[in-house]
DNA sequence: CATGAATGAGCATTCATTCAT
DNA sequence: GATGAATGAATGCTCATTCAT
């Protein structure tokens, strides 16, 4: 990475962080500019708009998961078997990265997120659609639409994931298989 | 419902479309009151800042999603049918009330909403806890924990729903029922 | 003068004095604020932005010099003692009001000031227009457009007072009364 | 011109085009640097700062004036043929140059023009002074003072460009003749 | 000499909240 | 209780100027 790169991915950590503790609602750029120890000029001069920033942001941490989830999944394992080392990448990603689960969160439906940024983001989504694909065509998986799968397997994930977090329901080993299971049990033939 | 109430009920409905289109982190408590037609000062005489008016809300749209989610659900349903229905009155819900899922969402991991009130809104769950309770009971619903299961569904719903209003995939009866059999597929026994 | 257009004279007062002092390019709405004595909210309670009050503000004082420029021209001046009268009028006004002066040239052909103001500026001249209308009617002034004729007094007058204040050639009576003389025997017949 | 002198040109003209585009108000240096494909380190080497280069821009489009209002003034004309050429030059050199005309007009009494400038603007003006002392000494002109009478030629020129370009009275032939005989009956013995 | 990224004080404007009426 | 004008700290953003390369 360049020191160009090098000082967005700064401003990118820095907002995700503050995001994460004040929210979208509550994180003015002077804090981002503070925290990250780069003016706010800088970041203008990286980041048209905060609103630019933030859909920036959006596409950077969608692609991090995406970078994320096909660890070790090696052509060795059989369907059910790569759904489930997704799955538990995904998960594990999240919780070791709860400002990412919390600003996808608050940005998952809120206006702040423009049309062409979701529709960039849905591209990102390729390789997963890919997966899910050829687990329709080969009848692993049941023959719903890719959307709702993709949807489904996504929200089960987050919302295990925003379980644990809320402390509401710690969730260790176990209890992530039990929550894999629910997913591959609902969704394959 | 009372004067006060009322006043309170406007402010509500007024907050809730405003932050549905213009985002949690760009709705000003002034174009609350032009729009709901209360004086400003009469919402902060109902409501001590904004914060607070914002976790009233939440907990209110809470209350109104349990409030409609049990419609149908009669003694003469078997536990999968009335399973069937009641996602069934959530989902319909939320797609018919659109500005609630686009509150929540944006609230749902935010700051903006305090612990408390958290766990208050967590009370209002308790019908939905008692459903999915006689379901792992009686051995309808896998041996899961309660609250993974309830998290699973709430965001089974959720996903859908946003699904649909995203426009990617409009959800048809069809597809909503493909939904539900997903869903009770994964966590039935 | 009630309450609201009081704040609103104050306002105008204090931004003439200080574009006068410190340029159209350098008075901030804070200063307007501090030394006006009202708080910012309230100027933007009165003034949708900046450039509104700008525009606001050029309309009032050419409604001003309009406001000054007819007193004591009555009914038992002839043409030319009327003209002289309304010249030195006009030429007294800016003299002893060298903020409106300054503050009139520099917006006079800057892109600050929109068309649609300087079309309604142009409706406060009516008066002018008439008197100098009257004059070509009656043959008293040359048959020359109305507009030229008007353009040419109206430039004389700002010409030499701004020749006053630059302090190049202070205007005294006896000066005054040669220019006046200059612009009438060049604009009658 | 040399490499140095014509970098500053290059500042100069597009300076003097984004003022009368965007307002002297409204004229950051980065857009000077950006349109004038010269690096603001550059500008900054030719001129100390903003100030300082609007003020050299200044004293710049007054000798240009100059440069050009006694085109043709050949000693076959006689005074007053001179004093119609030479008034007739500078209209025309403003509507074609309006951009200067717009400048000249905003700085016209703003307190970004030093003192100092003015007094070197006023030096350059020396040609044209001498042009109207000579008028007053041979008795063609009026016995006013000469700063009164350079004074008010120059308001009539500027102030007929300016209604040229205000569309308020486009000015041909004719009516520029009509205007030039204001000037010269006015003035004139 | 030239570049243009970086600085950060300063700007126009907003908005949660107050309080005189 | 209700109103909404007023407050002024805070926000997003700009821009004159500097300086490392």
């Amino acid at each position: 990475m360049n020191v160009r790169s090098n000082k967005k991915h700064r401003v990118f950590e820095t907002t995700l962080k503050l995001i994460a503790e004040h929210g979208l609602h509550n994180t003015p750029m002077s804090l981002v500019s503070k925290r990250s120890g780069i003016s706010t000029g800088a970041i203008y001069h990286h980041f048209e708009s905060k609103e630019v920033l933030i859909n920036e942001l959006y596409l950077f941490v969608k692609q991090e998961i995406m970078n994320n989830i096909f660890d070790d999944v090696t052509a060795e394992l059989n369907y059910k078997e790569s759904f489930h080392k997704i799955w538990s990448n995904y998960f594990h990603y999240l919780i070791k990265n709860q400002d990412i689960l919390s600003f996808v969160e608050q940005c998952s439906i809120s206006p702040i997120i423009k049309e062409q940024t979701r529709m960039e983001a849905q591209k990102l989504a390729i390789p997963l659609i890919d997966f899910i694909t050829e687990g329709t065509q080969k009848n692993f998986l049941i023959n719903n639409e890719i959307e709702l799968i993709l949807a489904i397997i996504n929200g089960n994930v987050i919302t295990v994931a925003k379980l644990h977090i809320s402390k509401l329901l710690p969730i260790n080993k176990e209890i992530e298989n039990k929550a894999i299971q629910t997913s591959w049990k609902g969704l394959s033939q």
